[in-house]
This record gives structure tokens, C-alpha cells and sequence, in this order.
DNA sequence: CAAATAAAATGAACATTGTTCATTTTTCCA
DNA sequence: TGGAAAAATGAACAATGTTCATTTTATTTG
């Protein structure tokens, strides 16, 4: 291994030591509570170490959103077992819904937080890469299931934006704490509950 | 007039004027940009009078909400001149998306922000009124629906919120900047054209 | 009306934040 | 071994929410 190979080795490292411990901190403290400071003690570095290896917090956390995508998708592999296209469908919104409400800071950090946007804004990307996969994963299961016959007269791409904001509505209202209050019967399986209902819906098309 | 009175109505008065001055450099600039300082600079008194007459900026964001949840109350008011419960459901829907669309930083801040409930968590209040009262609004029109003979095999309070769910996710989504960059054949309609098929989905019912 | 009291308004000061950059330290090769 | 390149440092800056001793204004009382 050549002397510049093992720099840019150690460049990485440090780059997700740096992830590492921005996640820990992101997970048990949230958003707010991590600062360039906290992660900057906890891996022994100085303040300005961590904006040589990103550019501004943006940076930091579009890379762990990245990541949480990443770890969704692992979770998604177990969908490829079910050969009907609408069982995966509703196994791939039940995932989804599992993943958000294990995960809450992450799901906020993937669907809500600014920061990874941002992060595109300042870059001037004009494409969200992990938002398309995403979206072509949910596409492409939604196209099966009307090849099997099912949401007749309905229109693909509507139609997957429709159900992923159904999934996405009912997680985010639970992390944003829009039920919390509203003085539900159930409470605590509302998500759930809700998403059976939508199961319903689907069971008549 | 006594002089207390005349004292009290003064106070109500500059807490309206800041509630004013608020409204508008957040709908201008977004709450982060929305500072005390530049909240007092607007109304032409100090830092520390603000916060005679608000705690902090979370109760200051909270009253904003709740202005916010009249304000979509008047717009509301138009459904009661539909009988039919389904029509008045999707209207309801459809003025739902409306207004988040015409006021996607208001909406923002009923419905996502976290200030407005954190407000609540700091004064101990354990029910959001305004949701409460919304969501009531919701849950009457689906019974109605429900008695009208549709919705079979569905259960009210989990159909419901499933329903806010899903125009909460459409419009989440969009406002929150995770369609921009989707590669979407249509983006620019792609709220409306969700919520037209969850109308679909609706006339199935 | 004048003095005393209460209420309201003030803004300097503090702790924290993200961020920058001149300086110091370390690394590495000739 | 010396010097250049790279990496790391942390003081300093501007901006933020918030507090509170002080000042100003309003009101009441003798």
C-alpha cells in the first residue's frame, strides 16, 4: 500500500469516525442536541477537524441520512420472498411503518429534517438519489400489482405517491406528535389501526 | 372604563401587535429567520417587552398555530352547505390540501413544527386543543359517512385518522421538499393528482 | 399638585450555537 | 535531517434565545 493510499485510508476513517458518533449522538439526543462541539469531544478532535472532513452540519447529516437509507433498504430485502406483487406491497408499507416508529429520529432525519436537503440546495444537486431509488422500489412494486389486475382505472405514479404519502402521513404525525393530545380512544396502536384500515381500502381493489 | 380595564385592554393590544408583527416575518421568512429581535425591531420596542408578554418563542408560535387553526376554520365553513357526507369528506380533503398549498409555512406550523407542542409540553397541558377539535370535525363527517352506508367493515377512529394521514403525507411531503428531486413526470401536480386517487379509491367505497 | 408607589419597558449581559482561519503540530519525502 | 505539505487546532466572530438589574412611565395617594 502506497503512503497517499494509506492517507486517504485514514481520511475515510476519521470521516466515519465522525459518522459514527454524530449517529450516536443524532439517536439519543436528536438534532438540536448535536453539535459540532458534542461531536467533536466525543471522538477527541478539535472543532475545526470535523469541518475539514464536512463541509457544514448540512453535510454531516445528509450523510446520515444516507446511511438510514441504507439500513432501511437491508430491511426491505425480506420483501423479495413474496411473489404476489400486492402482498409485497403491503408488506413493504408495514416495513415501513415498523422502521419509522423503531426509528423515529431517523425516519424524521429521512422524510421531515431540512438539513439533507439543504444539503442538495448548497450542492446545487438537482436530483435526491436515495428519494428516487426509494420511490422506483415503491413504483415498481405498485406497476406489479396493476399488471396482476389490481387499481384498475388508476394512474402508476399518482397512485405510489398516494400510498406513500398514506405511510408517510400516518408516521409523521405520530413522530411529530399530532396525536399525542387529541385524546384518541387507542392511542397507542392508532398508527397501526390506521394502516389497517388502509389495508382495507386496498383489499377492494 | 376604569383603569384597570383601560390597562388590560393596552396589554391586549401590544401582545395582538407582537402576535401581528410575528405572523408576518414568519410567513416571509420562515420561523428560524422570525427572531426575537427582529419581532420587537418590527414593533419598535425592546427585546424584554416581548418577553413580558410571551414567555418564550414557543408561546409565541403556539398562539401563531392557533390563529392559524381559525383561520382554516373559516375556510371550512363553506362545507356545510354539502348533505351529502362523502361530498363534504372530499371537499373537506380537498380544502385541506388547499390551504396547506396556499400556506405551506402555516401548515408547517400546525402540523409539523415542533414549537406549537412544546409549548403544550411546557405548561403541562396533556390535550391539544385544536387537534382535538379538528379531529372531531373529521371523525363526525366519516360517521356520517359510515351511517350513509359506506365505509363498510371500517372501524371510525382508525378510519379517520387514516384519512388525515393521507392528506397529511401529501402534503408533508411536497412541503417538506421530498418531491423536489424525485424525478417525478409530474411534480408540479402530483399533491393534486394523489389526492384524485384516494378520491378514486373513496368512490369505491 | 407633589410625592410615593406600582407597572412597564429597557438593553446590556450571558450562554450556546455554527462557522472561519491564522497558527501550530505532525507527517513524509528528498 | 531539514523543509515542505498536510492535518489539526482553538481562539474569535456573529447570531441566537433568554434573563434581570436598572430606568422610565403611569397611577394612586396624601
Amino acid at each position: 500500500m502506497s503512503s497517499a493510499d494509506r492517507k486517504a485510508k485514514k481520511k475515510e476513517e476519521l470521516k466515519a469516525l465522525i459518522l459514527e458518533a454524530s449517529m450516536k449522538l443524532f439517536v439519543e439526543k436528536g438534532i438540536e442536541q448535536t453539535t459540532i462541539r458534542n461531536i467533536a469531544d466525543a471522538i477527541d478532535y478539535s472543532i475545526g477537524t470535523v469541518y475539514i472532513y464536512f463541509k457544514d452540519k448540512n453535510a454531516i447529516f445528509h450523510a446520515l441520512h444516507t446511511q438510514c437509507f441504507a439500513e432501511l433498504g437491508v430491511q426491505f430485502r425480506v420483501l423479495y420472498d413474496l411473489n404476489d406483487p400486492m402482498e409485497r406491497l403491503k408488506a413493504m408499507g408495514k416495513l415501513y411503518i415498523q422502521y419509522a416508529m423503531d426509528n423515529p429520529d431517523k425516519y424524521d432525519l429521512m422524510f421531515s429534517l431540512k438539513a439533507p436537503m439543504e444539503f442538495l440546495n448548497d450542492t446545487q444537486a438537482n436530483e435526491w438519489e436515495e428519494g428516487t431509488a426509494s420511490f422506483e422500489v415503491l413504483r415498481t412494486v405498485v406497476q406489479e400489482c396493476i399488471m396482476a389486475g389490481h387499481f384498475k382505472g388508476h394512474r402508476l405514479e399518482p397512485l405510489s405517491y398516494l400510498i406513500w404519502g398514506c405511510v408517510h402521513g400516518l408516521c409523521s404525525l405520530e413522530i411529530r406528535a399530532r396525536t399525542k393530545g387529541v385524546l384518541l380512544k387507542n392511542p397507542d396502536t392508532i398508527v397501526a389501526d390506521g394502516y389497517d384500515e388502509f389495508l382495507k381500502l386496498l383489499d377492494k381493489q
